[in-house]
DNA sequence: CAGGCGATAGGTATTTCTACGTAATGCGTA
DNA sequence: TACGCATTACGTAGAAATACCTATCGCCTG
């Protein structure tokens, strides 16, 4: 009878430790891969080919949302459970909408990994209470945006490309980041300052952080 | 025999697993207690007085720092090897005035941090190759420039170029406010990149404006 | 079903920034 | 006085950003 293969996706060997000795209590589970950022872990998905994989949020070169997006957009039914350091609403509500199946926080126990783990190989999805919190938080309507000062509304995809603008990158960095052109990016870029109504990169971060769009 | 009592200390479960895992390959060590915040770190140390520590940086209520220079203070023989997510200078030569005696980062391998352990019992220090090369610019005299970030000065003008840059200008607009050549604005700029240790100015903006340095 | 919108991407041209040099001038101080 | 330092400036290149436009695709909604 076959094991069940499962990947594990983070940039810290500790964690990865962590996770493999926990995973192996089951007999039944084999750990076939370690990724120590998110390229290899895409890589190693489709080289591997595991039934589950275990992704870290927080990675070099791409992070483990995007992982999950580039990954479940080609194979809705791959099971990927997301490892994170916070129990964030907004990293938790994105994972959601990817279609990610579990989301355990660093904090919780091995208990809890080893249980997200096998509701998520039987089919369902796991979410540990904590973050259970979050998900009703956010269909209550509670999480709607907070009314910005202007009228000015930003999509996701513009808050994002904000954030990365705001930490440095360049087009190009970012458009490997998030797998889309450079000139994609542009658009993007500019369609914000037109936006905002400014007329360059550095005047809009500060215009977005001031008006709290983020 | 006794065995060596090791306590651990981290907010993150799945650490204090991995930890804990690579710790059992050694019969001889055996882990006697797990701190999940910083108070109680300082309290297990006190009640179990273990022979060595391993300490997590980041934690809730008490810093790993903070409880290192506490214990350290009325314990100056005291075992503890730092835990990191980071290759921080500012963190290694802080934790290094206190008197810890190791710090490992945990995107190291487990042998790494067995290793520490090992040396750490022994009675020496360990630090990895990556850390050794914070330590080293610390000491090179370089330190003055570059070791910790609060030492970095900025002179008259460039703090005047700086907030034109956050203001949105270019190179041309500021040289004709300042009646100076734009080359010379650009002189400026490249400096106070090359200062602050950013590749950009947005980076740069935003480095100044956390550090305080204007 | 049509229309709006968000995300994607390209074309072309221009401006701006960044990287690495070198170097003159003036001002205070060891 | 001689030296360090801040300020000024230029050369050459190449990388990146900005300005305008067009255009497709998918999704949701009226």
């Amino acid at each position: 009878m076959c094991k069940v293969e499962i990947l594990i996706a983070d940039d810290h060997a500790m964690i990865r430790q962590g996770v493999r000795s926990l995973l192996s209590r089951n007999s039944q589970w084999n750990v076939v891969g370690e990724s120590v950022n998110g390229r290899e872990a895409i890589q190693h998905f489709h080289d591997l080919r595991p039934d589950l994989m275990i992704l870290d949020i927080s990675m070099p070169e791409v992070n483990g949302m995007e992982v999950a997006k580039h990954i479940l957009t080609g194979n809705s039914d791959a099971k990927i459970i997301i490892l994170s350091m916070y129990n964030d609403d907004d990293y938790i509500s994105k994972c959601l909408e990817h279609g990610v199946r579990g989301y355990v926080v660093k904090s919780e126990t091995g208990d809890q990994l080893e249980e997200a783990v096998q509701t998520v190989l039987r089919g369902d999805c796991y979410f540990s209470s904590e973050v259970q919190k979050s998900i009703l938080k956010h269909y209550s309507g509670n999480s709607r945006k907070k009314a910005t000062d202007s009228d000015i509304r930003l999509t996701a995809r513009e808050v994002e490309i904000v954030q990365l603008i705001s930490e440095g990158l360049t087009n190009q960095e970012m458009a490997d980041r998030l797998f889309i052109s450079a000139r994609t990016v542009e658009t993007h870029r500019a369609n914000l300052m037109k936006k905002v109504g400014v007329k360059n990169a550095i005047e809009l971060v500060k215009k977005v952080d001031q008006l709290g769009l983020i």
